[in-house]
DNA sequence: TAGATTGTTAATCGATTAACAATC
DNA sequence: TAGATTGTTAATCGATTAACAATC
């Protein structure tokens, strides 16, 4: 029971990973072979110490003097992501962020791939959406489960993000993304992150009225 | 000197209180005059204190046994995010998530209100998107001191963020809301609140993993 | 009054940063 | 070898949580 909880990774430092891999794609396609901490760090206005407390976490270790071999450094945080193999996922609401959210396409270098989106709206079933057909919200649980569909976006307005979250759950999705302004009461092995906007703009709006203020 | 270094507000703390509002409204539109720390607290799934925490730093007392009173405590959130007036943006780059983000009217309950969208793409120029016309980035820099605007969001490809955050600051600008995977070098007192998808997926992939292991 | 809930003060927890010996 | 950079161990910092006296 004492070591069964594993320490696992902060949030921080997952969220500070993929910083890191679009320095070391860039200085890769500049031709450098190794990085220094103090390289990374600095591209990114963290310190030197956090890269490495960082680095540690995906398991590779560097070299005095030379620091990490980039293409090495790459791969482990790549695959410590998940990013290396791409995950099938279901969106429900076509409105104006799920249609954006369908067309963008760079989804898939982040590890997850949109095959499917579903609404109420009988107006937008059947229509294609950025190449993506859009079927009628019944139809999910049951594709969901046949497809064995792990990951779950949910871009609904707030009042029915926690119909659909539960049909997510229902139908296996053991990740949720969730745009609406709401907390989903999911099972506890459920994973859900958040991304309202709210919550950016609550961080921006407040400094912005402190500037002011300043001024 | 000493004093000088006003104990400013917890990001986390800024991140929750959205959540907080969206309870209140409900709470008050089912016709509840007080709640407490634990009622809120119960529907987010957090500790009873870190509300009573959070709400603290909103300036907002409360009563011992009645708590506290919703119209109150709304009114005083709602200032405290600067969220009860709205401030102009620009948004540059009208792609995908940008047409998405133009067409988002709930971000004026947020405080923001997008006015105008810029885009370098001669063939977005002059069109209009979701009712707002999309003008060519070299008017930007004009437009943004003559209109005194504040706010900019960035939703441009990666390798032009930076390019769009210059002439922001350029222009007055003193806070970005940056869609790119990128960090943005801007001057000290301007505030960047980054959203890149990137990091919400990192999370969301990595634990999906870890959860597929466990199993 | 009795009981519920606040707000204060102190303890804990987790993440960041510092210092430095090990080493290529 | 000399110097740069890692990785380890310890110190600091900030945020969360606990305990409880004050009070409506």
């Amino acid at each position: 029971m004492t070591k069964n909880q594993v320490t696992s990774v902060p949030k921080p430092t997952l969220r500070r990973l993929p910083g890191y891999l679009q320095v070391l794609y860039e200085l890769k396609k500049n031709g450098s072979i190794d990085v220094s901490s103090t390289i990374i760090a600095n591209e990114l206005n963290v310190k030197p110490i956090q890269v490495r407390k960082d680095i540690e976490f995906t398991g590779i270790v560097g070299r005095p003097k030379t620091g990490y071999v980039i293409t090495e450094l790459i791969s482990a945080i790549e695959s410590f992501l998940n990013w290396d193999n791409i995950t099938d996922a279901f969106l429900v609401g076509a409105g104006h962020l799920g249609s954006a959210i369908l067309g963008y396409e760079n989804f898939t270098k982040y590890g997850v791939k949109i095959i499917a989106a579903f609404d109420v709206d009988s107006e937008k079933v059947g229509t294609v959406i950025h190449g993506k057909e859009i079927f009628p919200l019944e139809k999910m649980l049951d594709l969901c489960s046949r497809m064995h569909i792990h990951i779950g976006v949910i871009t609904v307005p707030a009042e029915n993000a926690q119909y659909v979250a539960d049909l997510m759950v229902q139908g296996g999705i053991t990740a949720i993304w969730n745009f609406a302004p709401v907390e989903l009461q999911v099972p506890e092995n459920t994973i859900v992150e958040n991304t309202p906007f709210s919550q950016s703009l609550a961080v921006l709006s407040h400094k912005l009225k402190e500037n002011i203020k300043r001024n």
